[in-house]
DNA sequence: ATTTGCCAACCTGTATGCAGCTATGGTGTG
DNA sequence: CACACCATAGCTGCATACAGGTTGGCAAAT
């Protein structure tokens, strides 16, 4: 199948090759909003589009509604679903606490290969300014999401991280465009800091710099809630 | 099919009714040992078991495979997933984490039902001194996590709890003969305990109360790990 | 006797046909 | 003109046929 299609995308528990890219593809685009909430998706037109059947199609969709991204109906399609606010809170306030306890399950060894990245991806930061590229943008926080959770020595607790991150994301990036310029200089100063915290070796510490801009994050989107 | 089969388990988000039918079966029989690791399961086989055909079944295994209790290779079949001493030392620690969290986001309306609950696998536990019944054991372990599972006003929390509820049962399963005995006087303690706890009103006790028995099945496994 | 290569049976992954369900637009009636 | 009803198109859920992959055993060669 995809030549380099499962390049830097997480392996937790790597299942088919095929689905899974569908999965990743189809995730990756309700994330972005590029599939906004209440849009209908066929399973016929996505099997066209990827070149496989529907069966192969259902299985992504399938595991993206045990993710609760997609809700099928019999008859009817599968629909992103809509942002629920209370959801919204829950997730929040949990990856709140589990930005906390990062700091307990540290993977010590992975910590120079982390800032690493997080060197690459100032540089990316820089050159992304004025532009706003909404994509490239949330690529880079989706990068920063994998450098962070591979410091986390618990299985479970890396799971669970990452299968809220993308539950999180989609939420957050809805209210993105109203926040640009401060969510860019945000993340600048989060790298920053974790940038930081890695030299020192300090995971504990790259978990609550994490948990506080999560926190800022979520401040702006309340307030955002709350004037509209 | 099942005529009540759909009852007292929970239904975070409940899906297809038939597929997921199977789905809590297979989990049951896994979690329960009757599947013990390594088992291979074929696809033919449980269709005809649930006179469905392979379809559905799959779909069934694929969601265990996603909560990890399996592990499906091509040209070979579905095999119940070993206990890694890795992950289980991974989800018990994470565990205690999660019913320490349980407080932070008490679901104080729901506590009445929940000493109900509880009073009723008070009397249960006692019809069950000296029979040894495994079985019926591990439905009252069950059915008091339910309980528990409904004081969490967090959904995220909710469905992580639950989540490595079952993936910490399994494992917690295969040691638990050698202790039968304790496990019992243990549960009734923790019955009595979490009863004086809802009675109070006071849910962050409920947790940190199952965060303690949890604490202590673990002591026992891991010295029965190093027995062995 | 041991090793190696091959083949056949079995299992999962994929594609497709069919049945049941839902929504919508048109039509007939009050 | 408004409203209720029905037919129809399109979708998902399920069943099944086919293709690709794996394993174990048998046979032949060393």
């Amino acid at each position: 199948m995809g030549e380099s299609a499962t390049n830097e995308t997480s392996r937790i528990r790597a299942p088919r090759g095929q689905v899974t890219d569908i999965y990743r593809a189809l995730r990756d685009r309700i994330c972005l909003l590029r599939y906004p909430p209440g849009m209908l998706l066929g399973e016929h037109e996505l099997a066209e589009e990827f070149t496989v059947s529907r069966t192969p199609v259902r299985q992504a969709l399938q595991r993206l509604e045990y993710d609760g991204l997609t809700e099928t109906r019999n008859g009817v399609g599968t629909m992103v679903t809509g942002v629920d606010p209370n959801a919204f809170r829950d997730i929040y306030a949990f990856r709140l606490r589990l930005s906390e306890m990062m700091g307990e399950f540290p993977a010590e060894d992975e910590a120079p290969r982390a800032l690493s990245t997080i060197l690459l991806l100032q540089d990316r930061l820089v050159a992304l300014r004025g532009q706003r590229d909404m994509e490239a943008f949330w690529q880079l926080n989706h990068e920063l999401h994998h450098a962070t959770n591979r410091l986390i020595a618990n299985l479970a607790l890396r799971e669970t991280h990452e299968r809220y991150y993308f539950q999180a994301s989609r939420i957050w990036y809805s209210v993105i465009e109203a926040f640009f310029e401060e969510q860019l200089a945000d993340l600048a100063n989060e790298l920053n800091e974790i940038a930081g915290a890695l030299r020192a070796g300090d995971i504990r510490a790259v978990g609550y710099i994490q948990r506080n801009h999560i926190a800022f994050g979520l401040h702006r989107v309340a307030s955002a809630h709350t004037a509209v």
